[in-house]
DNA sequence: GATGAATGAGATTTCATTCAT
DNA sequence: AATGAATGAAATCTCATTCAT
């Protein structure tokens, strides 16, 4: 095989890549305060000297952080956006996409949902942050225009509720509150919808 | 002699509680972290070594007030679930609750909001906190004996749902990222009963 | 006695004085960068953490010590000047509270020509170093007016010269490069005087 | 083939002469401490790595720039020394000589004055430096075997203080306290001269 | 109760220097 | 010779907490 970067992964496996990396898991461990900049580097396996090397500060590692992975859902979210499906099987993908990331990566989302989400940090990510919003008040405004959702409730209301609703599962999750396990995802993202879509009304 | 307490309000007006408004007012202004003893203390109008004379820590401060509202915010809602109405109505009486908090007392909902509901700080308060989660799967769970509302939903989800839809909304406010005003907490309290109760689908 | 102030001298000290005259004596000793904060503190008998308390910065402490000496000094120039002496007199006035300064404070006399006098550091108080200068020139003036000194002479360059003539001294005392004692200081202070006043060369 | 260091100068100039050159600029501007090995290196164009191929340390940059240039001083003030001419006209070239490297090369002399003449780094060059006091003070001692300057002076202590002169001359450049220009570097030498000859005092 | 001087553990950050490439 | 990633010692400064008065 000629591809070296897969015969010698660790070799070229870049430092920077290993910071970000450990400062996920230590950040979900001992959260943002907590977490010491040599706690960073040693569990990269590096002199913490380096970490200044890549990034300016800590705090510039979380958004860092914050602001790869962000992307990553946005652009996720984005295509989900874009599939030619109906505004409520979009939401589905939406519930999907981000409860799924529990599973996933579980001391990204403690991160996100715990330091990132609500928390003083990171105020500047604010537009990242509400493009989140703006794809899940699209879905619903097209729901409604296409007169599968109902045109009598504020939009950006209901994404807010939605995105809350979504969150506070997470969080759930990452507090030990809520049972976990694949299953339990599944019945999650069933119940979500079936809130927020059916209501709990019965009809 | 009569009642000082009304003669001298000032004078006898506890430096305890003096010290928790301010701390509420800082821990608003700068966060957890970012709120020093010195800056409670100061805005107090105390000397910052009275603060240990009240509280074994500063951690003490942030659990005290957390404590101390969450207790009344919790009668209130143990008001509310007692009353005599049905389930629906008893979820539109504890979203009031919630959401009005804002109007009332916009610096100890951000505190609350950012301090307290998920972050690392006060696990140890973690069945008071769960028992707003309770209140509103009790709610859900008799609506559904009731037949008010479907019984084919987990109603502790449901609770974390309707939970994370409320608190997602404070933070808005608080984010300055929804718009403010007595109108819209109204609306806010009408959309989130919508979403909820109805479901955003057309029947 | 009723003063205690005298009487119980050393605990009236304040930690303040402590720590500036213990920077005297580490800044002499180790120059500015190379003395540490706890080097003054350990000196002074104090926890380092004091030296923030009445001071925001290491080099505030430098500033502090440069200033009060100055301070201290431009008194005593400006009361030579004020005397009611020939031009002559009062230069040797100058010159005898300057060069004198080296018996009486050699450490504090180290810190002022290695860290103070052309060092990057406290250029803000160029107006307070100036004046010393202007004093020397004021005084040059006035022998030219009432005709004991040359008036071909330009008085601020004059003024330079002497000056860096009268710090030079110094600098040999503190570099240990000339001899010291109290005859030399009175030699130095006739051979200034004698090539100031009266030139090298014979008449 | 030709000689390609004329070919192509820039090729062939010496790293180490450039990095020397951009030392000086770089500690004229942010002086020794505050110069970091990284903006030497990016000042010349090369990897600050480099630095320490042609240099054991950040000091030896500075020490060799003082090294290389004080010799330089040494060998035109030994020449000017070796002139057969009058004490009053050796002293000239001196003069001449000190003042004139101001306009020259001003980082130099920043450099020089600010960093090395006093300042505790490179007092093991303290041999050289004495050098110059030296030829100083054989010129005072040949003026006064010749008769020209009075006898009565102590002649080293006579050197230093000529030195300080001129040294507080050129410091009140470095430091823009002293106007600036060709004239008046005239009027500086003139000025010293007049004052050290032949003194302030009328005859 | 009230004050604020005093303490000192601890954290981030800097940067000269090394060294594999 | 040349590069710049990597190291890690060291230093300043912060601030919660204590305690004598």
């Amino acid at each position: 095989m000629t591809d070296r970067s897969i015969a010698i992964p660790d070799a070229a496996a870049d430092k920077r890549r290993l910071i970000l990396d450990a400062a996920v898991r230590v950040f979900a461990r001992s959260g943002y305060h907590g977490a010491r900049v040599g706690d960073i580097a040693e569990e990269a396996g590096v002199a913490h000297g380096l970490l200044y090397h890549y990034f300016s500060s800590k705090e510039e590692v979380l958004a860092t952080v914050f602001r790869e992975n962000w992307r990553a859902l946005l652009e996720t979210l984005h295509r989900v956006e874009a599939d030619d499906e109906p505004a409520d099987e979009k939401l589905r993908g939406v519930t999907k996409v981000i409860l799924r990331s529990w599973r996933n990566d579980p001391d990204l989302v403690r991160v996100m949902v715990r330091e990132v989400a609500r928390s003083p940090h990171l105020q500047a990510q604010v537009d990242e942050v509400r493009e989140v919003f703006l794809v899940l008040q699209r879905i619903v405004e097209e729901g409604q225009a296409k007169g599968v959702f109902r045109r009598d409730l504020d939009a950006r209301l209901a994404s807010w509720i939605i995105y809350g609703g979504l969150e506070e599962i997470l969080t759930g999750w990452v507090l030990g509150q809520l049972p976990d396990g694949d299953d339990e995802v599944a019945r999650a993202e069933r119940t979500i919808l079936d809130v927020v879509c059916g209501g709990l009304v019965v009809r």
